[in-house]
DNA sequence: TGCTACCTACCAAACGTTTGTTATGTACGC
DNA sequence: GCGTACATAACAAACGTTTGGTAGGTAGCA
C-alpha cells in the first residue's frame, strides 16, 4: 500500500502525470483553487512529490500550460484530418479549436482561465502571444491557398484574413464557455460557416459600412491617445 | 489627520471608492493579486473599512463587476452616438467594445480576467451569460434593423449575425491584449471594417465551403459526445 | 446650553487557516 | 550502502475574517 512506485525510472512521464492533476484542478476551480496541495491531493500523493519535479508552483504551472497546448497540437484533429486544402482545410482547423466535445471543452476552460494569470506575468503573456502568432500563421497558409485555389476572393491580405477568422472562433469558444446549452455543438459549426461564407463573398461595394466617416473620423476614436 | 470624515452620508459612494480601488488592483495584477490587505492599501484604507461596507470578498468582487458593467454601460460611447442607424450603428457598438483607449484596455483586460474566476462561480457565471446576452439582442437589433435598410442581404437570422459578430469582437479583445504592439486602433477599426464587409456582401453559393461534406459528415465531430 | 444615548465610520490588532516552500526522514532498487 | 523517490512534518508568510475600541456626528431631553 505504501510503495507501489509507478512507473519507475521515466522522469519525464512522472512530470506528465503531475500536469494532469494540475488540469483537473484547474478545470474544476481554475486558478483561484490551484494549490499544491489541491494538486497532490488530485493525484493522491504529497507536496513533497510535486516539489521533487518542479521547484516551485510558476514552472509547475508553465509546464502544464505548455504540455497542454503540445497535447492539445499533436492531438488526433478529427476534423482537420479528412480536410482536403484551402478553405476546408481553415474551416477544419477552426472546428478543431471550438469545444465541440467535452474534453475540449475542458481544455477551453483552462486556457481561457489561464489569460487572466498571463496577463500579469510577462512571461507566461509572451509564450501565449506566440502559441497564438503561430497559430494565425497556420491559418494564413490555408488562406492563401484556398485563395490559389479561388475559393477565396483576392483582395484581403491573407495575414488579416487569418487574424479575423481567430478572433471570431476564440470569442465565440468564450460565449460557448459560459452558455453551452445556447451553443451546441451543432450550431458552433454553423456559425463558423456562416462566417466562411462571408469570406468566400465577394467584397461588398468598398467603403460602403464606412458611408458615414466623414465627420465622425474612424468612429469617433479620439479620447484618450491609444492602447497601451 | 485621524477622523476627516469624507463625504458623510454617501454610503453608496464609498462603496464606488471601494470599486475603483478593486478595478486598479485588478488591472495591475489580475486576480491573483486581488487580496483584501491590496485593495485596502490601495486607497489607504484598512481591511476593516472594506469589511465594514462588503460582507465579504466575494461580495465585494461582484460589486466591483457590477459597478464596472454598468459604467461600461453609461459611459459616453464615442463611436455610438454619432451613428445613425443600421449597419453603422451595429458598427459603433462594436468598435466601443474594442480597448481603442487606454482606458478601455484597462477595463477589458479585468473582465478578461474575471472569466476564471467567472467559470468557476456558477452565480458569476450567470451574470456574466447575461450580461452578453443582453448585448447581443442589442446588437440583433441593429442587424434587423440594417436588414431594413437594405444594408445586409437577408437569410441570415439578426441573431445569429449578432452571436458572430459578438465572437469576432469579444475574440478581437483578447488578441489585442496579448498583442497590444500588433494591434493598433487603426487595424482593429480595420478588421471590424473587413467583418462587416463579409456580412455586407450577398452570401455566397450556399454550402460552398461544407462541399466535402458528404465522407467527413459534420466535420467529424464523432468522437465524445458534445459538451457538458 | 449642556448632558446622555446612540449611531455610523473607521483603525489597529489579532484570530485561525491556508499558502508556498523547506527540512528531515525513510523505503527501495541498484 | 548509496542515490533516487517519495512521505512527513515543520516553516514563515499571507490570507479572509473577527474583534474591540475610538472619534465624531445626531437626536432627545433638561
Amino acid at each position: 500500500m505504501s510503495g507501489m512506485t509507478p512507473a519507475r525510472g521515466d522522469h519525464e512521464a512522472r512530470r506528465a502525470d503531475v500536469s494532469e492533476a494540475v488540469w483537473r484542478v484547474l478545470a474544476e476551480g481554475g486558478f483561484g483553487a490551484l494549490t499544491l496541495r489541491a494538486v497532490a491531493a488530485e493525484m493522491g500523493a504529497s507536496t513533497g512529490l510535486l516539489t521533487h519535479y518542479f521547484p516551485n508552483k510558476r514552472a509547475l504551472v508553465r509546464h502544464a500550460l505548455e504540455v497542454l497546448d503540445r497535447r492539445s497540437a499533436e492531438r488526433p484533429r478529427p476534423a482537420a484530418e479528412r480536410a482536403g486544402a484551402g478553405l476546408a482545410m481553415l474551416r477544419a482547423v477552426l472546428l478543431d479549436i471550438l469545444p465541440l466535445s467535452a474534453q475540449s471543452a475542458a481544455d477551453n476552460r483552462i486556457w481561457v482561465g489561464s489569460w487572466d494569470v498571463a496577463l500579469s506575468d510577462p512571461e507566461l503573456a509572451a509564450e501565449h502571444a506566440e502559441r497564438y502568432r503561430r497559430a494565425r500563421r497556420v491559418m494564413a497558409e490555408h488562406v492563401a491557398e484556398a485563395r490559389r485555389l479561388g475559393e477565396l476572393p483576392p483582395g484581403r491580405a491573407p495575414q488579416e484574413v487569418a487574424a479575423a477568422a481567430q478572433s471570431f472562433v476564440l470569442g465565440l469558444v468564450v460565449q460557448v464557455l459560459f452558455a453551452p446549452q445556447e451553443y451546441p455543438a451543432q450550431r458552433q459549426i454553423e456559425l463558423v460557416d456562416l462566417y466562411l461564407d462571408g469570406l468566400a463573398a465577394a467584397p461588398a461595394r468598398p467603403g460602403a459600412t464606412r458611408a458615414a466617416d466623414g465627420p465622425a473620423g474612424p468612429a469617433g476614436v479620439r479620447d484618450s491617445g491609444g492602447v497601451r
